[in-house]
DNA sequence: GTGAGACTACCTACTGGTAGGTAGTGGCCA
DNA sequence: TGGCCACTACCTACCAGTAGGTAGTCTCAC
């Protein structure tokens, strides 16, 4: 989830800061939440420059929604090549989202999806595909983990992604309404436990 | 979930009618993503009109929210005096999100969460007093099935209560990106039957 | 000397909100 | 029974501010 190394630790082109603004804006007070004078003021520089660089909102947007489904691609791979078990993996996927909440933000794809019906076309089918990446690679994560032992799924594999995804998003939304960012584990931790074999059920047939 | 009878079935008053306007816009575009222009045009009246009912945009929210909660309210209390066991009353109260579902619409409260930081205070109170009222009244629901029977949970109380509702919200917000209703009793029916006793698993210590 | 990236200076459309006015209704009392 | 008052519900016409966006100019490193 980094930017790219740019030489050495240079203070990132215009085009990248001018991202990270929106996207930190994006993320808490929603896309239709923020307007490119709040970006300006921000990086101290003129609304007209910004259309230099992004011609239009919905441009930006598109831009801001590849570059995070790119890095958001880019972590998963990290899960996937680093090692441990199902389980394991799981536990760092969900430490995604957490490291999101902890600086009061929202899952950007949570927040816009709730936007959804007011975004351009191009956002919206953005939106769909990064939670369709998302849903793939849990899926595959539980059937591993299934297969592995390490996760003992109550549904088909596709389903508890699913329910995983939404949990995960929704519990986001609620946290921050309660502007106590620790709700977040206090619901994904029973989420977890649940999904671990021997802790506390055993799945026997009726 | 009704307005009052009002003698006969007259058309309802001006303030319902623009509340009604303005929930079904909120629930569709979020509370900044209409206008009292937008209501206006619906009704076929003038903007002025709509503040000499509701001076400001956060007072209109705040009677939205207000009116929400009671109608919620009132539709928990007949699940809770119309019987059947803690089982049903759950199905009964997912249906409830269901409803909203198929008309395109995500929870109002969902929505505003999403919008949290930018909304009035009063507005952000009432968030919070909804979500609070539906985990009180989910966690009494499970503990009765749990008493009873009819419920098999896996957590505290409390917690499958808030598990419930992050991903009865998140799972609103997921369908509708995929603009498709029915991924919503997708990621709903599992969680109801890991809920049921006697489907699949049975609870065992360690 | 050219082109990327910034600027000044604007535009149009729309935002929430206000000022001031009018038509109609119901009560009340002389 | 007619006239006055207070009130509701709406109206036209406007406000300042902000939205996203554009045209044309300056600057300076390559």
């Amino acid at each position: 989830m980094n930017d790219r190394p740019a030489a050495a630790s240079q203070p990132a082109d215009t085009a990248s800061r001018i991202l990270d603004v929106a996207e930190g804006l994006a993320q808490t007070r929603g896309f239709n939440g923020f307007s490119y004078a709040d970006i300006a003021a921000v990086l101290g520089i003129r609304k007209a420059s910004l259309h230099h660089h992004f011609p239009t909102k919905a441009e930006l947007g598109r831009a801001l929604l590849e570059r995070y489904a790119v890095a958001f691609g880019e972590a998963l791979k990290a899960i996937d090549s680093d090692g441990g078990d199902a389980y394991d993996k799981l536990v760092r996927y969900v430490q995604l989202y957490d490291q999101v909440m902890v600086r009061d933000r929202l899952c950007l794809c949570g927040m816009l999806a709730a936007e959804y019906s007011t975004l351009p076309r191009p956002m919206q089918e953005a939106v769909r595909r990064f939670f369709e990446e998302n849903e793939r690679w849990l899926t595959k994560l539980v059937e591993e983990g299934r297969r592995g032992g390490s996760l003992r799924p109550g549904a088909p594999a596709r389903d508890v992604a699913r329910v995983l995804i939404s949990a995960l998003e929704g519990a986001m939304l609620l946290a921050r309404s309660y502007e106590d960012p620790s709700r977040f584990s206090a619901v994904v931790q029973p989420m977890l436990a649940d999904l671990r074999p021997g802790t506390l059920r055993k799945k026997r047939r009726k």
